[in-house]
RNA sequence: GGGCGUUUAGCUCAGUUGGUUAGAGCGCUUGCCUCACAUGCAAGAGGUCACAGGUUCAAGUCCUGUAACGCCCA
C-alpha cells in the first residue's frame, strides 16, 4: 500500500483499471458455474453510430444494475453487441462509393455487399471502443453482431418458420417509401413531424349527360395536389346532405380529363376541407383502403425516386415537390384553384435521412402481427413483464391491441438476404434453409433467391436468444434465458421491446426479460433534444476527457430522476468530478493517521483485515452515529437500486459519504487524532475504514473506476482481488445492535449537530473572526442529556473552535447574554458588549412569530373535535407531542428575546 | 383529433401508501488559503407547491376542470 496521490488522475486510472478487470475476465459470466442469473441484453446500437448521451445514460444504468447483481451474487451476463443497421450501413458506404463517382450498380451486389463487411471491420468498432471507455462491464467475450452467422441463421430460421406458419405473406401494399434510400419502411420507421404545409382547394368540374358542366364543381382539399394525377375517385361522407344528390355522378379529372365517380364513405369526415376527398389509392393509405372496399383499379404516378412517371401525362419526370409548384400554378391559370390554407400538418419523414416518405404501392413482404401479438399482450396484461415507471404499460397494450402487419422487406442490399426462392421452370415458391441448389418440387436449377432484404430489427427482436447461439440448444441458454431487465429509450418499445417479447413467446415458448425499465430522453439545458443539426450536443467522450467517466456516470444518475427526461450542461458534470475529489482527499486523511500501522499492513499480505469486532467500551456516541448513518445508506441504496430509483440511491450514497462522514464525522476524528488516546485513535481508524470500504462498494455501480483504486490504494482487497466482486453490504440490523447504535442515539448525535451549528451562528452572527476562541455555556435539557453532553465536551469544544465549553443545566444567563435553542438544550455564547442587540433581536422576534403561527395551526388541529376522532392513534400522538415541542420552543425563545433587553 | 407527461426556491429537480415546521444540487450573499480536500470549509437568504373548484379531521400528495409547455399516436 503506498501514499495516495494528492491528485487524483482520473484518465490513468480509469483505462488502467478497465484493461485489467477485462484481462482478469471479470465481466465474464460462465453458464458452468450455475447459481442465480441474471442477465441484461444491451440494446445493441448501430455499428455505424457513436456514443451519445442517451447511449451514456443508458449503458451507465444497465452497468449500475449489472455491477449490483454481480457484487450480490449473481450468475451475471451482460450481453454486448451491434446491430447491422441496414439502411444506415448502406448508406455510409454509398456516400463513400459517391465520392469516387460511383454507384453500388457498377459494383454490384456482391462486390458491394463485400465493401461493406470491410466498412464494418474497420469502423464498425467505434462505439464499442466508447463503452468501454464508459466502463461498461459487458461480458466482450460474447460480442455479437446481428449479421454474424450465428445470427444470421437464427434469422433465416424463424423466417422459415412463420413462413411455413403462414404468417409470412406478400403483397402489392401501400407503405411507406423512401424515395432517397430507395426502400420500404415500417411503419415506426416513418417518423411523422409537425409541417407547417398548405391546404390546396381544388375545382372538380362536374358531368353532366357525359358532358362538362362551365360551373358547377365539387371542391376537395388536398395537401399534395401532384398526387391528384393517381385519382380515380372522389369521396363523400354518405351522411353529407350537401353532396346527397352528387353521389354516383361523375367528376372530371382537372389535367388530365379522366371521369372520376362521386363515391359515398364513411372513412371522410365531413367536417375536414370541403367534406369531399379524392381518392388516391397508389398514395395513400386511406384511400389505398376506401379504393378496395369501392373496387377501383389504383393508378400509380411516381416512380421509385420520387420523381413522376408516365401515368403522370404532361408532368412525367418532374420530381415530386416540382411537379407540385407546377401544376399547381397551371391549376390557378385554368381558374381550378379556389383557394390556398395554410396548413399545419403530421409528415412522414425516413427515420435513417430524414427525407419526406412518400406512401407509395409496392411489393412487399409482411408479417401478419395479430397470432404473435395476441400472447405478448397477454404477458404484459397478467404481469409477467412489468414496464418501469408502470405508465409504459399502457402505451404497449394499446400498440398491442390494435397491431398492424410489420413490412419486413428493405429493397437495399446490405442485411439478411430473405429466403424465398422462384423456381422459374414450375413457378413454385418457397422459403429454404441454407443454400438452395434446385427446386424441391420440380427438381429444377433455374431457382432464383428473392432480391430484397430483412428489415433489420427482424434480426433485432430475435437478440435475446440469438445471441446465446439459438436455434441450437446450450447451457447458456437454458441458464440466462429469459433474461431480467431490459433498459431502454421509449422511443423504441415499438420498434424492439414489444417484437422480441413477440420473438421469445413464439420461438423460445417464454417471455424474453421479466422488467423493462425506460428512461427519459436526454436534452440539453433549454430542453431541446440533442441532435447533430442543432449542434447542441454534448459528447460523452470530451467529458470523460475533461471529467472522467465516473464522474459523467455519477452526475448523470444524480440529475436523472426515475424515467424523467434529462437537462444537461457542461457544468452538470462538476457534481461528480467534486464528488470524486472529496471520496479521495477523505481517503487521504485516513492513510495520513495510520502512521506506524502501515508497515503492519504491509506485513500481512497488503490486504487489511475488514475489522468490525468493536471495543463497545471505546466506541462514542459518533462512532455509533456513523455507523447507524452507513446502515441507513446500505438500506436505501440497495432498495432504491431495487426500484430503479438511481438519482435516490447516488443521493443516499452523496449524503452518506459528504455529509455525515467527511463534514461530521471525519471532523470529530481529529479531535481524538491529534490527541494521545492511542487505544481510542485505533478504534475510530477501525470504525473509518469499515465504514468507508462498505461506501466504496455500494458506490462501486456508480464509480466503479476510483472505488477499485481506492479499495486496493486502502489496502482493502490483496492485490489480486477486486471490488467487482466484493459482497454487497447488506443491512446491518443486529450489528447495530450489538455496537448500541440505537436510534435514540442518533436522535441525540443529530441534535448535538443542531446545537454545534446554532453555537457557529451565535459567532458569525457576532461577527467572532473563525480564528478567535471564545467559551459556550450549554444548559441541557435533562440529567441524562447532560451526561452524554459531558462525555462530548471533547469533540464539541474541537467542533465549535471553543476555548471552553460548560455543559451547566442549571445555568441562568445574564441579561444580553445571545444564545439559541436546540432539542436537546440551549447553548449560550457569553460575549457580552459585542453582540448587536438589534439584529439578534430582530432574528429572534422573526423565529418567535414563525413559531407562534405554526403553534397555533397545531392547537387549532388538536382543538378540533373532528380530527381527535377520526385520526389514527400514533397520529394523533404525533402531533401532540409536535405541539409540545412547538409549545416549549415558543416560551423560550420569548425568553431569550426577553433577556436581550 | 386521441393518449401520455410536466408545472414545487433564481435555475435543474426530489418529495413513496394523504399526516410534525416542504427538501437537494447548482447559483446567490457573508466570512474563511483552519495541518484530507478552495474541485474546499462555515454560516445565511430564498417557496401563498401553475390556477379554480371538490373530497377529507388533514391535500404539494387524491378527484374534477382550466391554462401553459413537451412527447407519442392518428
Amino acid at each position: 500500500m503506498k501514499e495516495l496521490e494528492k491528485q487524483y488522475d482520473a484518465k490513468a486510472v480509469e483505462t488502467r483499471w478497465y484493461n485489467w478487470w477485462q484481462e482478469q475476465g471479470h465481466f465474464h459470466g460462465d453458464a458452468a458455474r450455475g447459481g442465480t442469473p441474471y442477465c441484461v441484453m444491451i440494446p445493441p446500437p448501430n455499428v455505424t453510430g457513436i456514443l451519445h448521451m442517451g447511449h451514456a445514460l443508458n449503458n451507465t444504468i444497465q452497468d449500475i444494475l449489472v455491477r449490483w447483481q454481480r457484487m450480490d451474487g449473481k450468475n451475471t451476463v451482460w450481453m454486448p453487441g451491434t446491430d447491422h443497421a441496414g439502411i444506415a450501413t448502406q448508406n455510409v458506404v454509398e456516400r463513400a462509393l459517391r465520392k469516387e463517382g460511383k454507384t453500388r450498380h457498377d459494383l454490384g451486389r456482391e462486390a458491394f455487399v463485400g465493401k461493406v463487411w470491410e466498412w464494418k471491420e474497420e469502423y464498425g468498432g467505434t462505439i464499442v471502443r466508447q463503452l468501454k471507455r464508459l466502463g461498461a462491464s459487458c461480458d466482450w467475450e460474447r460480442e455479437r453482431f446481428t449479421m454474424d452467422a450465428g445470427l444470421s441463421q437464427a434469422v433465416e430460421e424463424v423466417f422459415c418458420r412463420l413462413y411455413e406458419k403462414g404468417l409470412i405473406y406478400r403483397a402489392n401494399y401501400i407503405t411507406n417509401w423512401c424515395p432517397r434510400c430507395h426502400t420500404a419502411l415500417s411503419d415506426e420507421e416513418s417518423e411523422h413531424q409537425d409541417t407547417a404545409g398548405k391546404l390546396y382547394y381544388i375545382r372538380y368540374p362536374v358531368k353532366r349527360d357525359g358532358k362538362l358542366t362551365a360551373s358547377e364543381f365539387v371542391v376537395v382539399a388536398t395537401t399534395r395536389p401532384e398526387t391528384l394525377l393517381g385519382d380515380v375517385a372522389v369521396a363523400v361522407s354518405p351522411k353529407d346532405e350537401r353532396y346527397k344528390a352528387l353521389i354516383g355522378k361523375t367528376l372530371s379529372l382537372p389535367v388530365l380529363h379522366r371521369e372520376l365517380p362521386v363515391i359515398a364513405d364513411e372513412f371522410v369526415d365531413p367536417a375536414f376541407g370541403t367534406g369531399a376527398v379524392k381518392v388516391t389509392p397508389a398514395h395513400d393509405p386511406n384511400d389505398f383502403e376506401m379504393g378496395r372496399r369501392h373496387n377501383l383499379t389504383p393508378i400509380s404516378v411516381m416512380n421509385p425516386d420520387g420523381t413522376m412517371n408516365e401515368g403522370a401525362g404532361p408532368y412525367a419526370g418532374l420530381d415530386r415537390f416540382e411537379c407540385r409548384k407546377r401544376i399547381v400554378t397551371d391549376l390557378t391559370a385554368a381558374g381550378l384553384i379556389e383557394k390556398i390554407d395554410a396548413h399545419q400538418h403530421a409528415v412522414g419523414h425516413c427515420y435513417r435521412c430524414d427525407t419526406v416518405v412518400e406512401p407509395r404501392l409496392s411489393l412487399q413482404w409482411f408479417v401478419r402481427m395479430k397470432p404473435l401479438a395476441e400472447p405478448a399482450l397477454q404477458a404484459v396484461l397478467d404481469g409477467r413483464i412489468r414496464f418501469v415507471p408502470e405508465r409504459w404499460n399502457k402505451v404497449y397494450v394499446e400498440w398491442m391491441s390494435n397491431i398492424r402487419d410489420w413490412c419486413i422487406s428493405r429493397q437495399i442490399w446490405w442485411g439478411h438476404r430473405i429466403p424465398v426462392y422462384y423456381c422459374d421452370a414450375c413457378n413454385h415458391q418457397w422459403a429454404g434453409r441454407g443454400k438452395q441448389e434446385s427446386c424441391p418440387k420440380c427438381k429444377a436449377a433455374t431457382i432464383r433467391q428473392d432480391e430484397d432484404v430483412l428489415d433489420t430489427w427482424f434480426s433485432s427482436w430475435l437478440w435475446p436468444f440469438s445471441t446465446f447461439g439459438w436455434p441450437g440448444d446450450n447451457p447458456d441458454l437454458k441458464l440466462y434465458y429469459p433474461g431480467n431487465t431490459l433498459v431502454t429509450a421509449s422511443e423504441i418499445i415499438f420498434f424492439w421491446v414489444a417484437r422480441m417479447v413477440m420473438a421469445g413467446l413464439e420461438f423460445m415458448g417464454d417471455i424474453p426479460f421479466r422488467e423493462v425499465y425506460i428512461h427519459g430522453t436526454v436534452r440539453d439545458d433549454k430542453g431541446r433534444k440533442m441532435s447533430k443539426s442543432l449542434g447542441n450536443s454534448i459528447d460523452p467522450l470530451t467529458i470523460i476527457e475533461e471529467f472522467s467517466a465516473d464522474a459523467l456516470r455519477y452526475s448523470l444518475m444524480m440529475i436523472t430522476a426515475t424515467g424523467q427526461d434529462v437537462f444537461l450542461s457542461n457544468d452538470k458534470f462538476e457534481i461528480g468530478r467534486n464528488f470524486g475529489t472529496k471520496i479521495w482527499n477523505a481517503a487521504r486523511y485516513m492513510q495520513m493517521q495510520e502512521g506506524a500501522r502501515e508497515e503492519k499492513l504491509k506485513a500481512e499480505s497488503g490486504k487489511r483485515a475488514m475489522d468490525s469486532t468493536f471495543t463497545m467500551e471505546l466506541l462514542s456516541s459518533d462512532d455509533r452515529h456513523i455507523l447507524a448513518k452507513l446502515n441507513e445508506a446500505i438500506e436505501s441504496c440497495t432498495e432504491n437500486l431495487k426500484r430503479f430509483r438511481f438519482n435516490d440511491a447516488a443521493h443516499a450514497l452523496y449524503s452518506f459519504i459528504w455529509h455525515e462522514y467527511c463534514d461530521w464525522y471525519v471532523e470529530y476524528s481529529k479531535d481524538t487524532f491529534y490527541g494521545q488516546d492511542e487505544a481510542r485513535k485505533a478504534e475510530v481508524l477501525k470504525v473509518m475504514h469499515y465504514a468507508f470500504s462498505t461506501a466504496l462498494r455500494l458506490l462501486h455501480p456508480f464509480m466503479p473506476h476510483i472505488t477499485e483504486e481506492l479499495w486496493h490504494g486502502m489496502g482493502y482487497g490483496a492485490d489480486d482481488e477486486t471490488i467487482m466482486v466484493a459482497p454487497w453490504p447488506k443491512p446491518l440490523t443486529e450489528e447495530l445492535k450489538r455496537w448500541g447504535a440505537t436510534p435514540d442515539v442518533v436522535e441525540y448525535v443529530d441534535a448535538r449537530h443542531e446545537m454545534i451549528r446554532a453555537g457557529r451562528m451565535l459567532r458569525a452572527d457576532c461577527g467572532i473572526a473563525p480564528g478567535q476562541k471564545l467559551d459556550y455555556i450549554i444548559k441541557s435539557n435533562s440529567p441524562a442529556l447532560t451526561v452524554r453532553l459531558m462525555a462530548d465536551l471533547a469533540t464539541l469544544k474541537s467542533t465549535l473552535k471553543a476555548k471552553e465549553v460548560t455543559v451547566d443545566p442549571a445555568f441562568a444567563p445574564g441579561t444580553a447574554m445571545p444564545g439559541t435553542l436546540t432539542p436537546i438544550g440551549t447553548i449560550y455564547m457569553p460575549v457580552e458588549g459585542l453582540i448587536d442587540v438589534k439584529a439578534e433581536s430582530v432574528k429572534l422576534t422573526r423565529q418567535l412569530e414563525e413559531l407562534g403561527g405554526h403553534l397555533e395551526r397545531a392547537n387549532q388541529r388538536l382543538g378540533n373535535q373532528a380530527f381527535i376522532s377520526k385520526a389514527k392513534p400514533e397520529v394523533l400522538a404525533q402531533f401532540e407531542k409536535s405541539r409540545q415541542e412547538l409549545q416549549e420552543k415558543y416560551q423560550k425563545t420569548k425568553r431569550l428575546l426577553e433577556m436581550l433587553g
